[in-house]
RNA sequence: GGAGGGGUACCAAAGCGGUCAAAUGGGGCGGGCUGUAAACCCGUUGACUUCGGUCUUCGAAAGUUCGAAUCUUUCCCCCUCCA
């Protein structure tokens, strides 16, 4: 018999590898399952490149499973190696702790946290890691790897192969994240752990260990790694991360960045980022021929899921002003400057050093020269100008860099 | 601990006494074409500038020199091989 999680995790493009489908299907048949995914804690929000992991927390949601968030305030300390090809920037516990309050946020947002049933679970695995005394651990869990298997994972070998350095902390790493699992397993009675593909052999290693200890069987389970049609990752374009909290990018600028998706990638981000069911995403994609409307549908949804419906809505109108009407919405970022200093004649670059439109006057310089700088769709032909009061309109002007930087000056 | 190689801008990588704010490629940014897409083409890519220039940069510090990314010394870091 078909689950229908699994199902759902199917046709969505969510699967990648699990270590015994068929018997996590029966499993999920029988009864609701707890299952979790950790995330790294590196920054003070997750970006797009977590969002996939989001989406599977939120569809074990919709199945009636308990999804357990694992926010690696522990794992943190040491630094994935998976994946990178040079060793991380180590956090203080400090600053760990506040980038967890920060990314909680918006699970708190994204998950059902009002159901009891399938509320989120969240733990930090730094309440047993930190714990652990050190000789307990090589006995109790050192004991079941060798060095023989762990060389040949994937995320040591790359370093190795690369000759590039990989500490002996590090190297720790996968051990670590096997025994999350395993306290997981026993506290909670987890028996699945979600993860992007990169994971696969983390992930596999914690089944091996509860095996091996407790004789039991759990699931592990990843999603492909995506990228972009241009080849590049998911997630961090070179002018920055597409992050999640709001404080970091504003929801118009997340809803841009769907809007922005390229054609190759449409079809399948509706099916990962949005809640369309699948049958429905290629009804519509087969009755709209014009993709920038398929764009703006996945902007509106993937927005919804992040900063709500209303929120979505009023990017798609300021886009709508901006870009077909020429003028500008609402939800374009906003600088204010004060009256006095208008009074006495502000110039362009002191205007869009001072605000972090652009890092240095020299960069607003070259993009002048480049006619890349437009004051109410007039190009700045003079780097020199000067704003006084009489060039405010209702005490504001849009200030345009390139096509899609928009901003409003206002005059307070 | 011993021997050797290396640290150059966002990344990769040239330069090895002046012509070096530093070739080239990638990336970024801006323009053109278009559809807020891709591909392609062009420009640009340390800071400040009264556009004359000025200031800071080639792992760090000190030195040689009229002049250093380039030479010397010390220190720090990385890699390879040996122990």
């Amino acid at each position: 018999m078909k689950n229908k999680f699994l199902l759902e995790m199917k046709s969505r493009g969510y699967l990648n590898q699990c270590t015994d489908f068929d018997k996590l299907e029966e499993i999920c048949n029988k009864r609701t399952i707890s299952g979790y995914i950790g995330f790294d804690c590196t920054a003070s929000s997750l970006h797009v490149g977590s969002l996939l992991q989001i989406m599977i927390l939120r569809l074990m949601q919709k199945h009636g499973h308990k999804p357990i968030v694992l926010l690696g305030g522990g794992t943190t300390l040491i630094g994935d190696p998976s994946g990178k090809d040079s060793t991380r920037r180590i956090l203080e516990q400090e600053e760990i702790n506040n980038n967890i309050k920060s990314i909680k946020k918006v699970f708190n947002k994204v998950l059902n946290i009002s159901n009891e049933k399938v509320a989120p679970i969240f733990v930090n695995n730094a309440d047993w890691l930190t714990k652990l005394n050190y000789i307990q651990f090589l006995r109790d869990i050192g004991s079941n790897f060798t060095i023989n298997k762990m060389l040949a994972f994937d995320s040591v070998k790359m370093r190795l192969d690369r000759e590039q350095s990989l500490s002996y902390m590090e190297f720790n790493y996968m051990i670590l994240q096997a025994y999350d699992f395993y306290e997981l397993f026993k506290s909670k009675d987890c028996i699945l752990q979600v993860g992007g593909s990169d994971q696969w052999g983390n992930i596999v290693n914690g089944v091996d260990l509860i095996r091996r200890k407790l004789q039991k069987d759990v699931y592990g389970l990843t999603s492909p790694l995506i990228t972009l049609a241009s080849g590049a990752k998911m997630g961090k374009t070179e002018k920055g991360a597409i992050w999640l909290n709001e404080d970091l990018l504003s929801p118009y600028d997340y809803w841009q960045f769907w809007r922005n998706t390229d054609d190759r990638d449409v079809k399948r981000f509706l099916n990962f980022f949005t809640e369309i069911d699948p049958i429905e995403v290629d009804r519509i994609l087969k009755n709209e021929k014009n993709i920038n409307n398929l764009k703006i549908l996945l902007a509106n949804e993937a927005t919804k899921i992040l900063h709500g419906e209303s929120v979505a809505k009023k990017a798609e109108q300021t886009a709508k002003v901006t870009f077909e009407g020429g003028g500008f919405g609402s939800e374009l970022p906003e600088i204010m400057v004060n009256s006095d200093t208008i009074k006495k004649g502000i110039s362009i670059l002191d205007l869009i050093a001072s605000n972090n439109i652009l890092s240095s006057k020299s960069e607003a310089r070259r993009v002048i020269a480049n006619k890349g700088l437009k004051i109410n769709n007039i190009v700045i032909e003079d780097e020199r100008k000067i704003f006084y009061l009489n060039d405010f309109k209702k005490n504001s002007l849009k200030l345009s860099l390139g096509k899609k930087k928009h901003y409003i000056i206002k005059i307070i």
